[in-house]
DNA sequence: CATATTTGTTAGTCTAATCTAACTTATTAT
DNA sequence: ATAATAAGTTAGATTAGACTAACAAATATG
């Protein structure tokens, strides 16, 4: 007779809350940098204290999205991988959405994303996606996991570590800071601008780069080791 | 020293939670159909018991949102007034957005601007509006508060109202259910449709309606309550 | 190896938002 | 005018998500 009601209880219960997701996505993005992730991890990269995260890492477990043991690092299961990428994959086609679309600069989509990725409705993001005509990258060369949660492997190599010489096409960023977007946007740089390495520096690492424009620019190591490129 | 601590405080407090705000825009809209809004009328409408609303709106009184005394009705005050409108404002935008940018059926984009209207991000509201133009009506006619607020006066016509032989347009609904919204779009009806009133049937106050296309249809008495019309 | 440091856990508290049960105060109807 | 009904309140409990203080366990270091 109330079968019914008990399934829905258990959808509802199922249901990641709103909190429950920056945990999952937090989880997943730091495995996915096989980042080992601790308790401690978890509560720096969540900004809790650690029995907050201690106690967030239990309902979680208990919920079946990940297993945990003392001292070891936390390991989401099939479930969790999914709905994690799930949130992901809400998150940059956000991201990509109001790029393309609402004509925000890649500097200002994350934030907004960050909001946005909480909403439930699954046609919402599906007619993005649409529109977007499938993305599989977002504005900053992430990749958009897709509906099943399954991450397209991209490999690109951080211009730290490309020899002088070498002519490089920006494809993604290794972080996606709001300073360092606001830097890369000052220098004229964005994904597909193309860089040929003129000099390293062997006195502090330093790139000195030439643009397309013919203009040349000094990059420190840093920002290279942020800038994911492919050789041409 | 701490004063910026503070004021970010006081800042947050001020903030509604998306609970809130859901309170907020209810007795918002209740109000704004001249409904006496009582602790009583606000639990049904949000689905909550007594001493649950009861509680909220001691709580919203305290934030300075809302005057209320035992017995009498909730009065919003200019504060709470503003922040109601701008709820619904970020609401009808969503909706407008949703309906013209991306497609969807004016039956579905209630239940998406539900979840969407909790987001704070200004910008990315302001960017809707300047992407459809700054519209003043929503998918369903009704009036879009601008930026401080402020309501368009709208003054249409119940159908239910119109003498026979009158000409009318549809440009709002009374009440957007999703029901209501099936059932005119099997009909054909859309906001804009030409009615002509044939013939008002005095047994059971349903209306025999001539559409452009020559077709007719009818319309009970409760339906024609809920379309709101302008001669023509 | 012993101690210091880091990591994780326990226990207890807090706030927001919800509930039920039981009670009080108005209003309505006979 | 009084009893019945409706409206509002109080008290106490619950859950989610956070905190601090204090302690325990593992790892790292001198």
């Amino acid at each position: 007779m109330f079968h019914h009601i008990y399934y829905i209880y258990i959808l509802i219960y199922n249901m990641p809350t709103q909190a429950k997701e920056n945990y999952l996505k937090a989880i997943y993005l730091l495995s996915r940098e096989s980042i080992d992730v601790s308790i401690t991890e978890l509560s720096k990269k969540m900004c809790v204290s650690k029995p907050t995260s201690n106690n967030m890492v239990k309902k979680m477990e208990e919920r079946g999205w990940l297993l945990y043991e003392k001292y070891k690092p936390i390991k989401l299961t099939t479930k969790g991988e999914k709905l994690g990428a799930l949130i992901v994959r809400k998150h940059r086609l956000t991201e990509m959405f109001l790029s393309k679309v609402m004509g925000f600069g890649w500097e200002e989509v994350h934030d907004i994303a960050e909001q946005v990725e909480h909403i439930s409705s699954i046609v919402f993001f599906d007619r993005m996606d649409k529109i977007l005509g499938f993305p599989t990258l977002d504005p900053h060369g992430s990749p958009i996991p897709n509906r099943e949660g399954e991450v397209l492997k991209v490999n690109y190599l951080k211009l730290g570590s490309i020899k002088e010489g070498q002519k490089v096409k920006l494809r993604g960023l290794e972080n996606s800071s709001k300073d360092l977007l606001l830097y890369l946007n000052k220098k004229r740089i964005k994904l597909g601008t193309v860089l040929l390495i003129r000099h390293i520096e062997t006195f502090d690492n330093s790139f000195e780069v030439l643009l397309e424009d013919n203009s040349t620019i000094v990059l420190t190591f840093d920002v290279c080791q942020s800038l994911l490129v492919e050789e041409i």
